[in-house]
DNA sequence: CTGAAAGCGCTTACAG
DNA sequence: CTGAAAGCGCTTACAG
């Protein structure tokens, strides 16, 4: 892990007759130096080599410029999108991302977190694991290091928020279905401890209510957030005695395991079943049939929280904000 | 950017009744220090709410205990599988990962080179952009940190690298429809400067020549490396008065783009016309029709370029290692 | 603009 | 184990 000995900016002071401290005001852009000294030293940072130490320029003035992101799969799409939307943020405003995966282990975001602290991140964007985790952040909270949170919230803790009104998508998605004459509709996949599952299922009950339909509890599966769950989930629910004409699933992912699934069994999505997934990943549209969805607006979610953080760091007492993106609805041939 | 005072070992130890230097070793786990005496300080660091500055220790002892990962675009699996093997054997080696993309873009790439040296990373994977881009490392190699290229190589660059054989890949993907009675094969996507599709190109010559088949050139068509690409290529090569009965496509995400474009244009894929991908992506077996590919492990490049590029960091001196992984041909329902 | 000094939070090396 | 000192590569503050 050791390097070799870098050219510092003592050796570039030295080298074009200047100070040292000619030498940083020069290497962080000030304006009130001559050109001609200017000119001079920049010349000898190139004949050096010179880099810039960053490391140790946070160090000096107690700043950070790297920015942790913690989210749970990198292989679904939607995280994928939100990515980008915080990178293209950041890497503008000069910030460099610690990306870390938890793959919805608990263990795994703390470790995650207490490393990116020991690193000084300047702030965390975090996407939680769907099980409880409160204590996860309390961390960040003692060394008052600048949170967002994204996609889920933390059941009772306060922080920067940015996400989606899970329960009205659900709803929209529902209602839908329900005009399409459905009657029979099931909710399958993700994990219930989660909110994000707590307030589709809400929008869920609430849209069959309003129709008055029964909320026939058969008919709601938990599973993992994968494709392989969206599978297991659909076999499940196609096997009862008086099986669902119509799912409303969890995210996109969940829907084409559960279409992959009802293909395996012989059914078309969209013609004998129909689907309608959340999330509008990429791929949404290109799925066959292409897929009835509820956008969530991945990337824009990403630069929104990168944005709140931004604003958090620099007035980090201002009051929390929470920003709650309306979804929409994208019909497509699968419902 | 500015953060509160952090609790220091300095506080610590006072807190403790220690020495800072006993603290120093106790943080780092030193077995040399009496139990009674570690666990009075443990107790003081959690009381106090110390977390440890890597960042400064870093700097003291002249190493570094992050890595910068560099790919081009999250968006495709192949990249987030790649992503997924580098994580899971850094982060176990203690490494915290840089995340950086380039979406194909050489500026890009420069920036984030620059960036992460800027940032003092151990090393670097690099997966480089299709443009050459020789001149890009550079700087790498001038402050001499730990380099291993990964996916793509560059022409006249000596370094670490992983890779799978992308000639015998294509190779076999085209044999394969030959020997399913295929006489005029298209080869749709990716772009001719980069060597991973010079390297396809030459598989594809070879399989064709070995069969006594001509070259048509008409049938090789560059795009990017998207199912937009894909959707392009494929519609071009359609038009021609003498279409293809076979498409062998730079990878899965073009190779799903050409089945959507087939769809668009009323032929099946795997009916009437048949289509070989390359990558074996997750999403793959789940196309419809599940996708004929060549598998090229992105998780094992992933986890080989971080056990290399640890290798190179215990040892700078030895010799360049080229690992090129074997690919393998996986026949489903496309072909 | 210069120059000398102090300090960010650690590790290192050494005498005791 | 302790204690005092030096140093990693910067920035900061200040007198000139």
């Amino acid at each position: 892990m050791t390097q070799k000995k870098r050219v510092t900016l003592q050796d570039v002071a030295e080298h074009a007759g200047v100070s040292r401290a000619t030498a940083s005001l020069i290497v962080r852009g000030s304006t009130k130096i001559a050109e001609k000294t200017r000119d001079k030293v920049l010349d000898s940072m190139r004949e050096l080599g010179y880099v810039y130490d960053r490391v140790a320029a946070n160090m000096r003035s107690q700043s950070s410029s790297t920015i942790g992101l913690i989210i749970t799969d990198i292989a679904n799409p939607f995280y994928a999108e939100l990515l980008r939307g915080v990178h293209q943020a950041l890497e503008e405003a000069g910030y460099t991302v610690f990306l870390g995966t938890t793959y919805d282990s608990k263990m795994k975001q703390d470790q995650l977190i207490a490393r990116m602290l020991e690193h000084r991140v300047g702030g965390i964007i975090l996407c939680p694991v769907s099980e409880d985790s409160k204590d996860s952040i309390e961390p960040v909270k003692q060394i008052d290091i600048p949170l967002v949170l994204a996609v889920r919230e933390i059941e009772n803790v306060s922080s920067d928020y940015v996400g989606i009104d899970y329960e009205v998508g659900a709803q929209m998605a529902v209602n839908h279905l329900i005009h399409r004459g459905h009657r029979r509709i099931a909710f399958l996949g993700g994990t219930s401890h989660s909110t994000a599952w707590k307030e589709r299922r809400q929008g869920y009950c609430t849209a069959l209510k309003q129709a008055g339909l029964e909320i026939d509890e058969s008919l709601i599966i938990e599973s993992s957030v994968t494709r392989e769950g969206g599978m297991g989930a659909v076999r499940q629910v196609l096997f009862k005695s008086n099986p669902p004409t119509a799912v409303f699933c969890f995210n996109d992912l969940v829907a084409h395991g559960v279409m992959l699934g009802l293909n395996e069994a012989g059914l078309q999505p969209g013609k004998d079943i129909a689907v309608v997934g959340f999330d509008n990943n990429n791929e949404a549209p290109l799925y066959n049939p292409p897929l009835t969805t509820v956008s969530s607006y991945a990337r824009l979610i990403g630069s929104q929280a990168a944005s709140l953080l931004q604003q958090r760091i620099v007035n980090p007492d201002r009051d929390h904000q929470r920003i709650i993106l309306q979804p929409e609805l994208v019909v497509r041939k699968s419902s």
